[in-house]
DNA sequence: GCAAAAGTGTTACTCATACACCCATGC
DNA sequence: GCATGGGTGTATGAGTAACACTTTTGC
């Protein structure tokens, strides 16, 4: 309540500083991936992290999440949720530092992320592979893909990181991917087509043994659904 | 991530005040109250509000919250969940203040809360009949009650909120206060029955028509199941 | 004795799961 | 022609929702 019982307001307890950090997840090659930012400067030099950066004067967390990821990834109007707080007064070797965590969903083909400013390198990890990560960022990453998984179960969220065309196969690889888990074919099929967003197309794609069936989004369909 | 994206930290971006507020929420004459505070102070003065109060130096969020709790309740040990985070800039008319909003489930029978400092006026409030609230917090409590439908739909976290021993209407009712809609006795009953927390005693209670059979809680059992 | 609340089972439906074979294409 | 992946239906169990009558007690 703002100050109102006895922790009045004070320069000390304006001492944090603010950051969004955004656990960004992209799908390609089968895999679920996750973009990381390696880091130049102290602290944890050298060692990949969430991209992130510190809330603006008159922005809220939300578009500071939406602004790095834009200068970062160059990439607008994507889905972002909001994860968790974290405020341990020592979560930051050097100053104090609390930050909210975001999980994002991209679709990483669009998008060729290049490294600035105190970044040497920004790359997607299959979330299999991710390394050791600076700060608590691995906690973060582990909470954003717990809080995605817990969504996913109940929205079919998880379209967006597909290309604008793809095979049911595909959307099954991406749930498995996200879910951690195998799913059976026929279920899997069964519950995605008694949605009415995914439209058929009569178009196939080159290269690809069986011929798979192409689908595409009915997107006004999918975001009806997403707001159920 | 801290600064490592083009927005570093700078002076601007650490103005930000962060403050806990707290959707305590209890149970008692078979209705669902939520405590609130009244303030004496500008901006708000005389407005209902969440309780809540700032973060200090050496303290993570939730322990704020914890400590607001026993200042205003005198409750030690609450069950406290984190909700969400705002941070609109104009979300508090004077100066730029971020909040994390907690849910927490208390008895209220235990506690008799006062009014110190800012605060006019303690009291719980019918979650139906709340009068409209100071800063964003109608926003806050709606936020928590919907997180804690959520959370009470795959936990039974509720019981905190029962006295020590109590009928399986109580239950129900608590279930029907926090869901707000009416359930199926014989569903609800085989429902809970089927967890082994529960613990029918041989006592009755005097004054309750048809003689209902009290239950008590297996602590370690409910917290086994809380925990799955 | 009557009003009020407690207590108690069964059925139908929906949803999740498990499981195996044939077909089309690329090589 | 064979290896690879695409495509399809059914049966079972679990959980959820709907529904009405009898018993006990306080007054």
């Amino acid at each position: 309540m703002d100050g109102t019982l006895n922790t009045r307001v004070t320069p000390q307890s304006a001492a944090a500083t603010h950051t969004a950090d955004c656990a960004v997840f992209g799908f390609s090659e089968g895999v679920l991936k996750v973009l990381l930012v390696q880091r130049n400067v102290e602290p944890f030099a050298g060692h990949w992290v969430l991209p992130g950066g510190a809330m603006g004067e008159d922005e809220r967390l939300e578009q500071t999440a939406r602004r790095v990821m834009l200068e970062l990834v160059g990439v607008r109007d994507l889905f972002l949720q909001q994860v968790a707080t974290y405020s341990e007064p020592d979560r930051h070797p050097v100053r104090r530092v609390v930050t909210t965590c975001y999980y994002a969903l991209v679709k990483p083909e669009n998008h060729t992320p290049v490294a600035k400013g105190y970044l040497s390198d920004v790359a997607w990890h299959p979330l299999s592979e991710v390394p050791p990560l600076g700060f608590d960022h691995g906690r973060l990453l582990n909470d954003a893909h717990q809080r995605l998984i817990q969504q996913l179960r109940d929205r079919p969220l998880a379209f967006d990181l597909l290309p604008d065309r793809f095979t049911l196969t595909e959307a099954q690889q991406l749930y498995e991917g996200i879910l951690g888990e195998a799913l059976d074919r026929r279920n899997f099929r069964r519950k995605i087509l008694a949605y009415d967003f995914l439209i058929e197309t009569r178009a196939k794609r080159a290269g690809v043994k069986g011929g798979p069936v192409l689908y595409r989004l009915d997107r006004a369909a999918l975001d009806r659904e997403m707001r159920k």
